[in-house]
DNA sequence: CTGTTAGCGCGTTCAC
DNA sequence: GTGAACGCGCTAACAG
């Protein structure tokens, strides 16, 4: 294996000197500079990151920490982590917690003992309640999931005013009597709730919410039992991309035909949103966009630690669909 | 930061015992053994894991390197892969390739520099074609991409099988002219046309082709294009999910009714593919399965590294929905 | 601007 | 069964 001492001795300087090359100090004069990187290119030196690490007590490492990566908002967050990560030579690591307050614990030991830079977390409801970035040794981005309030860091969407949005839209539309049903144990889903509270309250509408577990199963059985009512209520909002799916199963099983027999909408624009037919109205989050702003944050974070925390508040896009067309 | 002394001191025995019972060497006496794990709960020690690594010259990571995590396969493949890790007290650490060869060379030379247990890849064609597993430092294990006469661990699909069936399947409910749209840059795009070509060619049909870039955006313009045909096809089969995606939108523009105008079926049953009218007629992929098969074929063979390299070709299963409904 | 040198915290030999 | 001591490869502090 070779080495730094290798690289010294070909480029017959020291091996401090290697280092400041390869660290880019600029108080390296170029002769030296160029003569050490030929040296690095003609042995293909590769720095032992372990030995670096040890000595420079840094990782470069980020770590990930979202409830399950295959929720599609996740997935698209970690891409965008995963692409500005790697522009600046640094590392991901991924952990899926479930909503599990001790998973969550566990991986964020685990993160801690990687002495990450930072990470990007999206945490449940109860982590959440008391959670304090000092706790940790390392800083931390809180992603999607916010609670007014707390010194942190945050990504997230504009719940309540989204929300808000696609209640008003659907009530322009004649829907006046609506089912919201959403994610109980979820910041997001209790934010978002609050919002629509507010849309029905302004136009005097009585609210009727439905919550659940969010988790497909749990929203598909809730709305089974929803669309079992008399009379049947004019339109379902769910409050995430998982729970629409299981409000458009119910409806699917059910037989009834959007928007005639009832009107639908939610949150997350997924690929097959536009396929049920006759498309779904949501609000379409900029997934992508959370994910870098949230890791530039983090940059940011690392690079000056005693900056005030701030919250990005990112905006949702309704898109309009024939599911919550207006009725005849 | 408490270290290994710190709790060698308290234990009141040397570091090289409390090293021992931490590695669970079996060569200490339950005394000391007892007490070094009492310190370590007292002190709570967390070993330093960049001065394991470079003393042990090991780093217990594993990468995975796909070409787009957001592909539903892959997302699935990554969660596995992370729960067996976990399980296992390995980190995985993710890398996008985008098909793109230097980026695969990058991701790579990446993992060569962490020096990662392992890698799980999937290789683009390119890399495939010349893919020698001992030019890596490190083990490797495929996943979902393979070619025949490689002497590579790799976990897949039965694909020529499956496209095989799913040929049947629509041949036998009298879809007879049928346009297979394919990723003409995918090994397994090519394996399933493959499957796809001999159940045409056993019941004398004609075969007829389209190839596209595994891209969403391709696989419409394709079939937007195939649907203007005249006679129009009576059967669209799509190779991967990507695709199925494409064919299905290009589908709900030209307002076509499935399976009235045209019957469907494609690859990867995606949440989505039973909410589309009338439900789409899929092989579902075991994918999970094929993630978990990949990283503990890849365990084995991190402690076993002299056994013959194996293929495990999992079987995929057809689920037939009313896409694919006989012609009345 | 450059070189020398002392550790970073741990695992592992080797004596005992 | 146990302990002392060395060194993994590198960065940073200091001296020149």
């Amino acid at each position: 294996m070779v080495q730094i001492k290798d690289v010294a001795k070909l480029a017959g300087v020291s091996v401090a000197s290697v280092s400041r090359v390869l660290a880019g100090l600029p108080v390296v004069s170029e002769p030296t500079r160029k003569r050490v990187l030929e040296a690095v290119k003609e042995l293909d030196y590769r720095p032992d990151l372990a030995a670096r690490r040890l000595r420079s007590r840094r990782s470069d490492t980020i770590g990930l920490v979202v409830s399950d990566i295959r929720n599609p908002f996740f997935t698209e967050v970690s891409r965008a982590v995963e692409d500005v990560a790697f522009n600046h030579q640094m590392r991901v690591i991924l952990c899926n917690t479930d909503e599990d307050p001790d998973k969550e614990a566990s991986c964020l030991e685990l993160m801690r003992d990687e002495k990450v830079s930072g990470v990007i977390l999206s945490p449940s409801l109860k982590l959440l309640s008391h959670f304090t970035p000092g706790d940790y040794g390392f800083p931390i981005v809180l992603v999607d999931r916010y609670e007014r309030g707390i010194e942190a860091d945050a990504v997230l969407l504009e719940n309540f005013d989204a929300a808000f949005r696609l209640t008003e839209h659907l009530i322009t539309n004649g829907h006046l009597h609506i089912v919201f049903v959403y994610g109980a144990e979820s910041a997001t889903g209790r934010q978002r709730l609050e919002g629509h509270r507010a849309a029905m309250l302004k136009h005097q509408l009585p609210v009727c919410t439905e919550g659940v577990k969010p988790v497909e199963d749990q929203a598909r059985e809730a709305a089974l039992s929803v669309l079992k009512r008399s009379p049947l209520p004019q339109a379902v909002i769910a409050s995430s991309g998982l729970i629409l799916l299981g409000v458009t199963e119910a409806l699917r099983e059910t037989r009834m035909v959007i928007p005639r027999d009832i009107a639908v909408a939610g949150f997350d624009n997924m690929p097959w949103t536009q396929l049920v037919q006759p498309g779904l109205t949501v609000i379409a989050q900029p997934t992508y966009e959370m994910g870098r702003e949230a890791i530039e944050l983090l940059l940011q974070r690392i690079a000056t630690p005693d900056k005030a925390m701030r919250q990005l508040v990112l905006r949702g896009e309704l898109i309009e669909r024939g599911s919550s067309a207006a009725r005849s």
